[in-house]
RNA sequence: GCCCCCGUAGCUCAGUGGAUAGAGCACCGGCCUCCGGAGCCGGGAGCAUGGGUUCGAGUCCCGUCGGGGGCGCCA
């Protein structure tokens, strides 16, 4: 899909050389009026300045030596201060039809990230809960990448760390056990900074349907420690179910305890103190951050001698490092950014190339019903559980809508706009295009095809226009990798979908000249594996009809 | 006080150093004896602000204003 790109990209470099460039840069860009082609370069005005010649005059003579390969680009000339501009050969556009065709599923493959090595973390939520909208974003995005980083080839793993070790068990297992014997009739208080979710109290209710008295008979502190672990892995459980409706595959689930079990947080310590980055203050231990970018030093360990979450943490990304991941990527909350700084200081701290570890804060969502935000509040428990927002809003929609902002902006979530189905709805809009397409052959009582022919007969504007949306793909996917970001992903399935309407209606298919009603259905057949692909990426199904 | 995100059309947002800044919604007006009208065609207005870097800035840097969030020997 970037053969025209690769071309004109080969061809104007040994024309800068013959201008006497010794280190030629080329950029190709897509202009952002149609009028100017399909790809321009700004060679001339780069280079004209050590050249020293006007940029226009520059844009001339490496116009003279340029030699194109005509069925992939024609020139349109120089333009404006000394752009040169292209324009896609027809034959070009029209032999991606055949390439959609041939490859299918595979339409959108490429080798670009060829062996890279790539985990993202996401999601991590404390097993104390159900996993809340919140984390819901998390997922689409998280798994949205996972599944655009495959599409380029690269070996990319999804991870789950488990925080299901430290304090927060045994506070959890506390306040259980207040729940379970104020179900027994002895009114005890929820432990200070304790967890107050309704959901603990159904959960309380069925251990004591289940094991009666069991948990009263017990030591306090052994009854606590049991429900806790009890409460740990019934939510952990919740959370695989959950993600799985929401069709997130996670490589692996990796559990802190695993870690401590190993001591790998002590043994991260020992590493730190080697390298001199631990110093001692009030009878707790501080890795110097302050020495590798972070603006303050931060406790590792206690003056209780018990190791913060940090430790640990530390210990779980060392491992991460020792895995030998190109990319380590994090997905957190908005409320995490002094971590970034932290680990990324830590890491090169313990002489790891802190380069590979990449933090991106995912920013909050606030869920709009009748435009009215829904008020969440996780103190009081009043959460919006993710597999409620799943049963409402259906699978589809709660994914899509995800991923219709960057990553970067907070994204208002209109409950009733999801399930709307109308073209305003975003998602089925998109879905609406394939499942037309799928409609036509229905119509036409035709397999679609499998092979093409006389795609030659593809010349109306509109035709063209949808060709050159559909060769994007490629591009948008270098895109959403670059920037960590699946959400070019929708605005370029939106415009597909909106092009395939124009021609729709522009072009008849069916009762048309037999060859030109191949060479449609060709098209059609070519938007229908494109619009499949890319809500596939977004985890989205695509529908025969709706 | 320090740090992060954001400020583009009435609203929600694209635009990640290029040429005359684009979509959707909403609003107004057209298009169904015609392959799915869940669609198409047409119509207005805008880069918060002051500097700087650059041949070129919505985009990069600094300041100001406004909105949101974060700064524990909690996790």
């Amino acid at each position: 899909m970037r053969r025209a790109h690769t071309h004109l990209s080969a061809a104007l470099t040994a024309a800068l050389k013959a201008q006497g460039v010794e280190l030629p840069t080329v950029t190709l860009e897509k202009p952002r009026d149609p009028a100017h082609g399909d790809i321009a370069t700004n060679a001339a005005l780069v280079h004209a300045k050590a050249l020293k010649v006007a940029p226009r005059a520059l844009a001339e003579k490496l116009l003279a030596e340029l030699e194109l390969d005509p069925s992939l680009l024609t020139c349109e000339g120089v333009a404006g201060p000394g752009f040169i501009n292209f324009r896609f050969a027809s034959a070009y556009l029209q032999s991606l039809v055949g390439q959609a065709l041939e490859r299918s599923e595979e339409f959108g493959r490429s080798d670009l990230l060829a062996g890279k090595r790539i985990l993202i973390e996401f999601v991590s939520a404390n097993p104390t809960g159900p996993l809340n909208v919140v984390s819901a974003r998390a997922a689409a995005v998280g798994d949205a990448l996972c599944r655009i980083y495959r599409e380029l080839g690269a070996e990319c793993d999804g991870e789950f760390y488990v925080n299901d070790a430290g304090n927060q068990v045994d506070l959890l297992g506390r306040s259980v056990l207040a729940q379970y014997e104020t179900l027994r009739g002895n009114v005890t208080e929820i432990p200070e900074g304790g967890y107050h979710g309704e959901y603990l109290n159904s959960f309380a209710r069925s251990v004591l349907d289940s094991s009666g008295d069991v948990y009263h008979d017990m030591p306090e502190d052994e009854a606590a420690a049991a429900l806790g672990k009890l409460a740990i892995e019934h939510h952990i459980a919740m959370h695989r179910h959950s993600l799985e409706a929401f069709r997130v595959q996670m490589s692996s689930w990796f559990h802190e305890s695993a870690l401590r079990d190993k001591r790998a947080e002590w043994k991260a310590l020992e590493e730190l103190e080697r390298r001199g980055a631990i110093f001692e203050k009030d009878g707790a231990k501080f890795v110097l951050t302050s020495e590798f970018g972070d603006t303050q030093d931060w406790v590792v360990v206690t003056s209780q001698g018990k190791p913060t979450y940090f430790l640990p943490d530390i210990a779980y990304h060392l491992d991460k490092f020792h895995r030998g991941y190109d990319l380590i990527l994090d997905i957190l909350g908005p409320d995490h950014h002094s971590y970034i700084t932290k680990m990324t200081a830590a890491m090169s701290a313990l002489g790891e190339d802190a380069k590979r570890l990449e933090i991106m804060l995912l920013q909050h969502i606030t869920l709009l019903r009748d435009g009215e935000p829904v008020k969440m509040s996780k103190r009081a428990g009043q959460i919006i559980e993710m597999d409620e927002l799943l049963e409402e809003v259906g699978v589809d929609a709660a994914r899509y809508f995800f991923l219709l902002r960057r990553t970067s902006t907070p994204l208002d979530f209109d409950i009733e706009l999801a399930k709307r189905q109308s073209d305003d709805n975003p998602v089925f809009y998109a879905q609406y295009a394939h499942a037309r397409i799928a409609s036509i052959f229905r119509r036409a009582e035709l397999e679609p095809p499998t092979s093409a022919s006389h795609l030659d007969l593809l010349t109306h504007d509109e035709e063209l226009t949808l060709l050159r949306r559909l060769r994007e793909l490629n591009d948008v996917l270098a895109d959403c990798a670059d920037s960590r970001d699946p959400h070019a992903l929708t605005v370029w399935l939106r415009e597909v979908a909106a092009q395939f309407h124009r021609f729709y209606h522009h072009c008849r298919v069916l009762t048309t000249p037999a060859e030109l009603q191949t060479a449609r259905l060709c098209l059609c057949r070519a938007t229908q594996i494109a619009l499949k692909r890319g809500l596939a990426l977004c985890g989205v199904h695509a529908p025969m009809e709706m």
